[in-house]
RNA sequence: GGACGCUUAGCUCAGCUGGCUAGAGCACCUGCUUGACGUGCAGGGGGUCAGCGGUUCAAGUCCGUUAGCGUCCACCA
């Protein structure tokens, strides 16, 4: 069989060709199956709208790495796909694009509307779908799922009635935030704040006289950022310990332009310290004032449209658009005279977080869910432990929003999502909630019902996901099977819109957590630290990267050098180093299978199909040096996935490939493969097998990272038919550690570096081969040597290798690199300069001198003597006896030359 | 106002529960058509781990504090 393999790794056609035939073979699809441990995630929907972004890619690889591990390790392992209907994401899109067509949304209706939004669904649903699966991500595709599929609006409904029946979802009038571009209501969650330049307008009232006339000398001062809203004012407020206003008693202010008279209230509210210490009252516009007006019943004048043009309550300035209103105002006040001044003041701004216009507060009659007792249990499950967050800090932000959780208002005045399971009797308003339409009103008989025109907040549906995917409210197999979860992967940027929603959720539905871990990942960052954005234009598709470097490599890339939840910055260079990774990969397994090729002609037999046990009595100390390496390097991966430290985890596989196995093992092999002399065959044979054995395991190792490359190598060394993504993980074995051979082969790479070191210093052609002599007194140490005589030669470039017990008939004028145990000399003759010489020795003898008066400090104190670990203590007495040795080496080598 | 994070080589960052001479990638310098790979190989330079103080036998790692940068939450009108 013939592998002519191209020099450089190509990722295109491999990709879609392997992805095709993992989902021929259904590997990604998961049953029931009691006779394995489940592992679950499910996926964060991505919105119907959306394209893969940077997000995406990291969010997805990570889920992948853990979903293809654990399948390896033979968990039933779930990936539960689906998207979202992003109720107001998908529905400003919509109108953006009837927009383009001339067509307003008033003008479809409601049904012809939803006609859109479904093809527009067709229409790109699934184009992110494809997308993740360029990613390679290794989904359920049979059972995907949308959040407005059947199964999902009844779960949606289920839920929506009992919690009302329950009494913790209500309708009522309070005050909530209100987009007036988007017109419809938000919840808190999606206010965002910005720090914007606006003004502190100083505005004075007058009181009223005792003839209910506003008077011409008394007057009070105060400021806004909103003057407009003084035409709501139904109260000025002071705080009661403020004794410069307690002459203003059950008096009243004159409302001006609205020409009426406004109480003076008194509430702890008022800050003292700030300002004037007097604050005008907007009950229908500003939520603290909402608060105050309850207090005092104060009458509640809402001034505004859902436009956020002023109304009818505004008098003259009804039709203006708020910030109009507000210029006009301000010049009426000033020709009154009311106007003190004007500051600059820079305040935060609410704006909704999807489209950034100032949100306005406005008491509107909405659906609410009560969270007092709902959050419990789920602030219970993250202090017990019983979910885990990583990386551990988030638990404060999680709690953060815990601790001062407001109800939270579901309805949305859109069409696009889960219509309120809401009935009005059209006779008498009797509102019933029920799963469907009910046929007679409860209260008066009539049979007329219109239902709630309202939606709901699409994190509602979201919050069930973990659930309503297995099939609940159905009591299901997969339900009992797969839930809870096991982990969820998602950034953090999500938390309170999701994360928290889902495990009150979990909790209050269920019964039991959505999830066991939620791991953290941060924002991928543009390479100046800039947050990705359309509007910068700094975005980087990651659909360009796989098409430019390959999946392998964008995944590399995003997993490598990061912390859990930490951001990260996205540069060419980096993908391109993991690009190189990957071709190294491929030019080490190129090598292998060559040489595979040249034995099997002669064989016929391919060198993984012998077993351990066969070849165990062949095996070189190099062979069981990197089998040794490769086996501490199994237990280490596998630790730190256990633990989610993907980053470093793959890390480790990186190091061992290149350094370990690509530039020591494989030099180290080569000149027993091309020997041609007689008795070489076994040690061939195992030089060959330990290749590809220790590549075959460090290719699954790398598998749940790099998905496509190791599928692509692993089939080209076994078969077509063969797939390391559902081969076994590997496993540490307590027999395949040893000890002896990792220490003798560390000690000839330490020859080895110290001989390269020394032709570089002294300038030697690289192609000058030179006689090398290891003087050892010790007999194991002259052994190690011999046996790696072969190898040693070749990576030393020596022209021949003497071992031998004493210096006697090496040159005095030789080169000199001590070694612990052992010198080795090089006779270089001419080149050697005796002066430059002892400058090198004198250079390291000041290095061990320095090294060891560390260690005898360490040792000569009594107290790290006492307290320290007793391992620690050997570690440093083996380290004063090496460095002892070696410097007493150097010492004689230095008398011998001066 | 509250909380959190970051500050380690020229750049971007790793460094888990304190314990080798503090690492990687990129960049830089020197050399290399060594029969897998120049997307490579060999060798090298470069860090008082932000400052100060403390705990400890031992601190990049833990505690306190200061400074700079960043994020989240709250929102005093």
């Amino acid at each position: 069989m013939s592998r002519e393999l191209a020099k450089t790794y190509d990722p295109k056609g491999i990709e879609d060709r392997l992805y095709q035939k993992w989902l021929d073979n259904k590997y990604f699809h998961a049953e029931v199956d009691r006779t394995k441990t489940p592992f679950t995630i499910v996926i964060p929907p991505p919105n119907i709208t959306g394209q893969l972004h940077m997000g995406h890619a990291l969010d997805n690889t990570m889920q992948d790495i853990l979903i293809r591990y654990k399948r390896m390790q033979g968990y039933n392992a779930l990936w539960q796909p689906g998207t979202d209907h992003a109720s107001i994401a998908t529905e400003v899109k919509i109108i953006e694009k009837l927009k383009e067509e001339g067509i307003d949304k008033n003008d479809l209706g409601r049904e012809g509307f939803l006609e859109r939004a479904w093809d527009w669904k067709k229409e790109y649903g699934g184009r992110i779908v494809s997308q993740l699966k360029k990613l390679g991500s290794s989904c359920d595709w049979d059972r995907e799922r949308f959040t407005m599929d059947e199964g999902c609006n009844q779960a949606v409904t289920e839920v929506f009635c009992k919690m009302h029946e329950k009494g913790w979802i209500y309708k009522g009038s309070r005050i909530i935030n209100w987009c007036p571009v988007c017109n419809t209501s938000i919840s808190d969650a999606e206010v965002e704040y910005q720090e914007q330049a606006g003004h502190f307008w100083h505005i004075k009232y007058p009181l009223v006289d005792q003839n209910g006339q506003p008077s011409k000398t008394e007057f009070l001062e105060f400021a806004t950022t909103r003057p407009e809203t003084m035409l709501g004012d139904t109260a000025v407020a002071v705080n009661p310990n403020d004794e410069r206003y307690t002459y203003l008693k059950g008096r009243q202010v004159w409302l001006p332009i609205v020409n009426k008279a406004i109480p003076v209230v008194e509430d702890e509210y008022v800050d003292m310290e700030f300002g004037t210490g007097v604050v005008k009252i907007t009950p229908a516009h500003d939520p603290n004032d909402f608060e105050v007006g309850k207090r005092h019943n104060l009458p509640e004048v809402n001034i505004m449209n859902d436009d956020a043009t002023i109304n009818e309550n505004g008098g003259k300035y009804q039709g203006l658009d708020r910030y109009e209103a507000r210029k006009q105002i301000v010049e009426e006040l000033e020709r009154e005279g009311l106007l003190v001044r004007i500051e600059d003041y820079s305040h935060n701004v609410g704006t909704h977080d999807r489209c950034k216009t100032t949100i306005e507060p406005m008491i509107k009659k909405q659906w609410f869910v009560k969270m007092d007792e709902l959050i419990k249990p789920a602030v219970e499950a993250v202090k017990k432990g019983e979910i885990k967050l990583i990386p551990e800090r988030m638990e404060k932000i999680y709690y953060n929003w815990t601790d001062n959780i407001r109800d939270w208002c579901i309805s949305r005045q859109l069409w696009w999502g889960h219509r309120i399971p809401a009935y009005y009797c059209d006779k008498c308003g009797e509102i019933v909630v029920a799963k469907d339409a009910p046929s007679v009103c409860p209260k008066c008989g009539e049979t007329h019902f219109t239902q709630d025109p309202d939606t709901l907040d699409t994190w509602f549906s979201s919050a069930l996901w973990p659930f309503s995917t297995l099939g609940w409210p159905e009591k299901t197999e997969d339900l009992a099977y797969f839930y809870p979860t096991d982990v969820l992967v998602t950034g953090y940027d999500i938390i309170f819109f999701w994360v928290i929603r889902m495990i009150f959720s979990g909790y209050e539905q269920m019964g039991e957590k959505p999830f066991k871990t939620v791991l953290f990942h941060g924002l991928v960052r543009d390479s100046q630290g800039r947050k990705m954005s359309k509007s910068l234009g700094n975005g980087i598709d990651p659909l360009e990267i796989i098409d430019q470097y390959g999946a392998d490599a964008l995944r590399l890339t995003l997993i490598t050098g990061n912390a859990p939840g930490n951001d990260m910055r996205f540069y060419y260079e980096r993908v391109e180093a993991s690009r190189n990774f990957a071709n190294k990969v491929w030019n080490a397994s190129r090598f292998i299978m060559m040489n595979m090729d040249q034995e099997e002609e002669k064989t016929g037999k391919r060198g993984w199909e012998t077993t351990y046990e066969e070849i165990r009595e062949s095996l070189y100390p190099v062979d069981k040096w990197i089998l040794s390496k490769l086996n501490t390097l199994v237990k280490d991966v596998t630790d730190n996935m256990d633990s989610f430290e993907l980053g470093i985890a793959v890390q480790k596989v990186y190091d061992f490939i290149w350094d370990e196995f690509c530039d020591w093992y494989i030099e180290m092999v080569k000149p027993r493969l091309y020997s041609t002399e007689a008795g070489e065959e076994d040690g061939k044979r195992a030089a060959l097998w330990t290749l590809q054995n220790v590549l075959i395991s460090a290719l699954k190792l790398l598998h749940p990272y790099m998905p496509f490359i190791t599928e692509e190598i692993f089939c080209t060394i076994q078969s077509k038919e063969a797939s390391v993504m559902v081969s076994d993980w590997p496993v540490f074995r307590e027999d395949r550690q040893f000890a002896k051979e990792e220490n003798a082969i560390e000690l000839m790479k330490e020859a080895v570096r110290g001989i390269r070191n020394v032709r570089t210093e002294m300038n030697v052609a690289p192609g000058r081969k030179a006689a090398v002599y290891v003087v050892s007194e010790k007999e194991d140490v002259r052994l190690i040597f011999e046996e790696g005589r072969q190898f040693f030669t070749s990576l030393a470039a020596a022209s021949g290798l003497t071992v031998q017990a004493d210096k006697n008939g090496i040159d005095d004028s030789a080169v000199s690199v001590v070694i612990p145990n052992a010198t080795v000399y090089i006779p270089f003759e001419e080149l050697v300069d005796i002066a430059q010489e002892i400058e090198r020795l004198k250079k390291e003898q000041k290095r061990l001198e320095s090294e060891l008066a560390r260690v005898q400090g360490m040792l000569g104190n009594e107290k790290f003597m006492s307290k320290a670990p007793k391992q620690k203590v050997d570690e440093e007495r083996a380290k004063l006896e090496k460095y002892a040795q070696m410097k007493a080496q150097v010492e004689e080598r230095l008398s011998q030359l001066m």
